[in-house]
DNA sequence: TCGATATTTCCAGAAATATCGAATAAATGA
DNA sequence: TCATTTATTCGATATTTCTGGAAATATCGA
């Protein structure tokens, strides 16, 4: 995974406005919403949303598709997933030190039976 | 946790030099690096990177302590895996629509036994 | 065809970020 | 004390990003 990809999904994100968007998008799911609905429901003009939805489609982080005059907006679960993955593979060189993310993934689905001691041996955080 | 932080950190991150400098840093573990280090490795001018470490420094990425005339910089550790942690809940809502991740953290310990099914049936991914 | 609706593009000003030489500060050791 | 090393702050400039009104584009239903 190339940085500058990595950098470009940082920076889409990176930002009050469009970190909404996306947040918006997650729980609408594959169906979408498109972008009047978004705009209404977080208050952005339009012109101003329509900039913001395309960073988040160069990043490719969302993917438009035209449904007769509206423009369907949804999150593209993979990209955020190649982000997640490269942070995680770029924060702790083979130690284990994300007692944070595994309690969200075990929220999510609890892969782990036992409260692993993971959690206890920390990593070194200062 | 609270969005602008995420925002901060996101900001931080989202800039190829900076990305750079936290990849250093990574590696280098708890005992850290000092800023000349960095500098020399990256082939940064000193006055850029006293910008971009003051910039990481504040959205609580690295650490900086001093040590005679050093200051040496360090990871943190903690702030990244709020940061994944805060990403992998607001990705998928609850669906296990995480492979890469899923490879990245079993690279780094083995907690599944069996390739557990989660990696097959794939998030709504378009 | 026409009017209404949905969205994007254009544009220009405002604001925020980035770069790096020169100057400054702080710690060290002779 | 003084020269040296390490790092930050200052300051001037360049660049990028953000915002939203006005105009343009596209689709629909009557």
């Amino acid at each position: 995974m190339d940085a500058s990809i990595i950098v470009t999904r940082l920076a889409a994100l990176a930002h009050e406005t469009r970190l909404a968007i996306f947040r918006v998008l997650v729980p609408a799911g594959p169906q979408g919403l498109p972008a009047g609905a978004i705009s209404e429901r977080l208050g952005i003009p339009a012109p101003t949303l329509s900039f913001h939805l395309a960073q988040l489609t160069r990043a490719g982080l969302v993917v438009a598709r035209q449904q007769g005059r509206y423009v369907i907006y949804t999150a593209h679960f993979a990209a955020i997933d190649e982000l997640i993955a490269y942070l995680t593979e770029n924060c702790c060189q083979g130690l284990a030190c994300l007692p944070k993310t595994q309690t969200a993934m075990g929220k999510r689905r609890p892969i782990l039976e036992k409260p692993s001691r993971l959690k206890e041996e920390a990593c070194n955080d200062h």
